[in-house]
DNA sequence: CAGTATCCTTCAGGATACTG
DNA sequence: CAGTATCCTGAAGGATACTG
């Protein structure tokens, strides 16, 4: 095995991909930036605010962020049971790349559209070819 | 419809869902990272740069980020022929974010081990449920 | 209310073989 | 070399029904 055949993982090729799992799974940013955004929920009112999503998948995100340490899931033992969801200081500290990402998407969106329009008119990659 | 009771979309419960799929799709980070680190560089060599990756998905995503306007792709049509795929000016555009990302990796991840250490040791959500 | 339990479908992505 | 063409599998996620 020397250097000009060696394989690589996309770990090794990319050092953020461990992140990408923790806070860029599916539903993982609809439901972080409402908890951000409207606070303490209720799992129906977080069911409701955060789109089409099934109960089923909801939970399971919702315990993936939970054990990250994401979020803060609060059993209140009543009758009807009464369960809380808030995002934790941790969750809190991707504001900021969030707040990038939306920078970067306000700013460059629209050229990515022209692109697309740009490519799909040309016709396929590499006109000639 | 009520508010009550009116279901919302992902995207408009969340600014950036869009960008996700074009920024955060399976493989595309890893791509734009050796594009980005190691300049321009054929089929092959991508191939193995990028890591474990069939030929028939790099390809796809690399379609893909070409029509997105992220990647450039040049044909020269020799034989054999010879193809170079090149990071664009707009997919530079997305390094800060990706320094944001390592940044925030860097400071955070340790919290997420331990978090999660602690959530599987007490044994599942809000012990005591 | 806040979930589970089942069943079911879809489809992204891998393996393999082939081509201009 | 730089892909395409097929076939195939597993795992994610939706629909539905049920429960403490």
């Amino acid at each position: 095995m020397n250097s000009s055949t060696a394989r690589v993982t996309s770990e090794q090729a990319c050092p953020i991909a461990p992140v990408l799992d923790i806070v860029f799974s599916r539903w993982t940013t609809p439901i972080l930036w409402t908890l951000n955004e409207y606070g303490v929920q209720r799992f129906v009112q977080l069911h409701r605010n955060v789109g089409t999503i099934t109960a089923k998948v909801l939970t399971q995100r919702l315990r993936q962020l939970e054990r990250d340490g994401l979020v803060v899931r609060t059993y209140h033992p009543e009758i009807p049971p009464r369960v809380e969801y808030e995002i934790s200081e941790l969750g809190r500290s991707l504001a900021p790349l969030f707040a990038h990402l939306a920078d970067w998407s306000a700013d460059n969106l629209p050229r990515v559209e022209r692109a697309r329009q740009e490519f799909d008119g040309a016709g396929g990659p590499t006109v000639g070819h």
